[in-house]
DNA sequence: CTAGGATTTGTCCAATCGGTCAAAATTCTA
DNA sequence: TAGAATTTTGACCGATTGGACAAATCCTAG
């Protein structure tokens, strides 16, 4: 008998470890080339296997690429989650910002892969962002909002100030090469998310200091 | 006798016209389907014209790519040049930051199409970020580092301030769609870049401040 | 140790792609 | 307005692509 295709959901130990095994290879190459860029070819060799056992794991190249970026968007989110109104404002923030360049130096590929779907106009995203993405932008810009109205932080657009912070850590992952090409060889060591960090809270925090 | 093909410069009216149209097109396409994910019979449809046709114009898609990318390069460094180490320094960069925030609100295909040209590691214009990127910006750099010197400017590494503007910018243009899903409906308006460009002048400039 | 399911792959297919070519249509010029 | 040069296109080609299929191999429970 023609086994049932083992789409629907990991069962065995092998299904599990090989799905895993895929995806990272298409996050490799889907990052690097974009959606339609990247061939089913390449990912499997990437994993390590044939094109017809890829496609027993999962259905389409659509599928895998849409696994990909549904998973993404919860590790995208969790640093803007865990910024608590409890906190203190400044510190939340530098934390925040910490955590976003800290992401852009330790996942590379899932930024680049992000940014591909956003630059086609999210396709595959679009309503996850209104349904997942806004709301919680939404409640910390709240946040933000009353740390200002109390006189805890400079006064501007919660909604443009996280815009600014994810465009600028986002910005060492995703336009790396020219960010590269740019410090030159003697500066672009991996210091330069450690320098960056430091550039961007200076900026951000002291003009957000309460004045 | 078969015509030489007219690929070596624009001689007629006509090749110039139609070079020109196609290069409208050309951009509108790959800026939103990235090189790989453009097809010629797209660009062609979108110029009016059959497939021969555009090749006969153009010997290739690569040197469509080509052509848009190195126009465009010179079109994305005017902001940056016109920034003088004779002006008042808050002066100049707010001037700057103005005119980024206009070039994402008016050539957002440009954006676009340069960021994607980035994220796959800028393999076609890797050459030219080194060679007049670099020294562009290099220059710049040490106009604001004799200002920071000076006591006319507070002291942050110029390199990062200026990767700063370029992320916050260009984020309006290259994330559009995830600008206009999170300010919703209500202030996703075309007073959105008016309103960015505050925010951004607001937090850059505050914490640039002399002290 | 063996039967039945799970896994793997060689082969194939239709669609799409970038690009060619020769002929047809149009435009320009004398 | 005739003839030459330029411009346009239908038809075609080889390569690549996403995906289907059935046969072969592997694994594991009884």
């Amino acid at each position: 008998m023609t086994a049932e295709a083992p789409a629907t959901g990991p069962n065995t130990r092998i299904q599990r470890e090989k799905r895993e095994l895929i995806l990272g290879a298409a996050l490799e190459v889907f990052s690097t080339h974009g959606f339609r860029g990247a061939t089913i070819d390449q990912i499997a060799e990437a994993a390590g296997m044939s094109k017809p056992n890829l496609l027993y794991y999962y259905r389409s190249k659509e599928e895998i690429h849409s696994t990909l970026l549904h998973r993404l968007l919860d590790t995208w989110l969790a640093p803007l989650r865990e910024l608590s109104a409890e906190g203190d404002p400044l510190k939340e923030l530098r934390g925040y910002i910490r955590r976003k360049i800290e992401m852009a130096r330790d996942f590379p590929r899932e930024s680049r892969l992000f940014a591909n779907e956003m630059l086609q106009g999210a396709p595959r995203v679009g309503e996850m962002l209104t349904r997942e993405l806004k709301p919680l932008v939404d409640e910390k810009a709240k946040v933000l909002r009353q740390w200002m109205r109390a006189g805890k932080l400079g006064k501007t657009d919660p909604h443009h100030l996280i815009f600014a912070i994810w465009a600028t850590t986002q910005h060492y992952a995703d336009f790396d090469v020219q960010v590269r090409a740019v410090l030159g060889l003697d500066r672009a060591g991996e210091g330069r998310f450690e320098d960056a960090a430091r550039s961007i809270e200076a900026l951000f925090l002291e003009g957000l200091r309460p004045r």
